[in-house]
DNA sequence: AAGTGGTCTAGACCACACG
DNA sequence: GTGTGGTCTAGACCACTTC
């Protein structure tokens, strides 16, 4: 038994054997672990703490407890990853540039009228609309079209945005309990390459975003990124190890 | 104190409760949730209990816990989301259409010759580069071009990838701690526009990913996508609620 | 010095699923 | 029935950080 390294807590240590076990194959995929029980006497420690480690694996996809049937090694841990959704102000700094950006559009507007129509939000609810884009030593880098339900976040309306663009001050001043995605690429047409100062039919990476309080719909961006300026990356290392 | 509804745990229905102030304003932004002393007193359960309840509240980044200082509300919960790595076959399944792919090459190479140039990856190392054409309904959907580490991957090389494509077979079978991606959008050339049925020039949504067992790399693959016949989605719900 | 969270133990009862 | 994990309590010691 490799539980060595102090400084780290107990289950941490039983947790980091068990997963570097799982890793060189000790133990195999659809095999069983062995026991709480079991492993609490070969750890020496309480059921609780190893309890917690066991858990731990659990909820990062290394193993899947049944009752009765006991914990089984799996490998759905690959599912998922983790994509940054990254304050473009950090994003742009990284990459060593001064960012900025202008208010292109705001404006507000009735729901179901002027060509809105948001469905999941009442006709008839102000809706802010903003367009913004953003660049890094004054190139274009993202234009990001939002609209914001002020039913949702109604200090919105006196936000002028000057100093600071929507997504931060949403992200501070307006919680959202869900948030879905899409990522597209799309050619960009006379408009866009205007703005983001590309060819036309530059291919142009895309991501929709909507979050929700609950049910409710807080605010819905297009964010086109202006080509292969601005990269969008991410990693993900497994929390066990 | 609304902590109503059995059939969820205790600490469940404490989390719940505490995440729900959170979100309604009851602890403000930046303020002091109270002490554990103090909800253990209110709730009437056992410090663990409720200590287990905060410390979920702080993995999903809620709350921030500090000795002494206490347990203060923030709002960093918002600076990453989930992106499902999906498994491509159940993609085009849910859309109704029948999965298929196509093996176009498949070579074992050794790094450093043939043009082959892995950094991170010994000079001589066999190396398995193969491309999969993805469809759905017999339209091309997504071409995968990938490298495998066969120092990392040793079984890959028995394995013809017939019956399976390498990114199922790599999850089931070959373990990993740590990956990135990339995610950009090319113009189509020729060749790809060939390949995959599209109009040279489409944009077309990339992904670049690379999976690492600890420092080895284990494969590195970019897929293109079919302008937007597949989407990417994902989306994530706070899983404090 | 004192209050906070971090962790651990020992013991207990329960829910579930398999034989 | 029986073994598994799920959860809870009570009490304890410790580490850190601010006062």
């Amino acid at each position: 038994m490799a539980v060595t390294k102090a400084a780290d807590s107990l289950s941490t240590r039983i947790r980091r054997e068990m997963s570097e076990r799982i890793l060189k194959g000790v133990y195999t995929v659809g095999g069983r672990l062995p026991s709480e029980a079991e492993l609490v006497r070969e750890f020496g420690a309480s059921r609780q703490t190893v309890s917690k480690a066991i858990a731990e694996l659990a909820r990062c996809g290394l193993v899947e407890r049944n009752r009765r049937a006991g914990t089984v090694v799996t490998r759905k841990f690959h599912r998922t990853f983790i994509l940054p959704m990254a304050d473009i102000r950090q994003d742009v700094r990284e990459v060593g540039l001064s960012y900025g950006y202008r208010v292109l559009d705001r404006a507000i507007l009735s729901n179901g009228k002027d060509g809105m129509d948001w469905s999941d939000v009442h006709v008839g609810t102000p809706l802010l609309r903003i367009e913004i884009l953003h660049s890094g030593d004054d190139m274009p880098l993202m234009l990001e079209s939002r609209l914001i339900n002020t039913a949702a976040a109604p200090t919105v309306v006196d936000e002028s945005f000057e100093t600071t663009p929507p997504s931060p001050w949403l992200l501070a001043n307006i919680p959202w309990t869900s948030v879905d995605h899409r990522i597209s690429a799309i050619n960009c047409g006379s408009d866009l390459a205007q703005k983001l100062d590309l060819a036309v039919g530059t291919a142009c990476p895309t991501i929709e975003r909507r979050t929700f309080q609950f049910d409710m719909p807080v605010t819905r961006a297009r964010m086109v990124m202006a080509g292969s300026r601005l990269e969008l990356k991410g990693s993900y290392v497994l929390p066990t190890i």
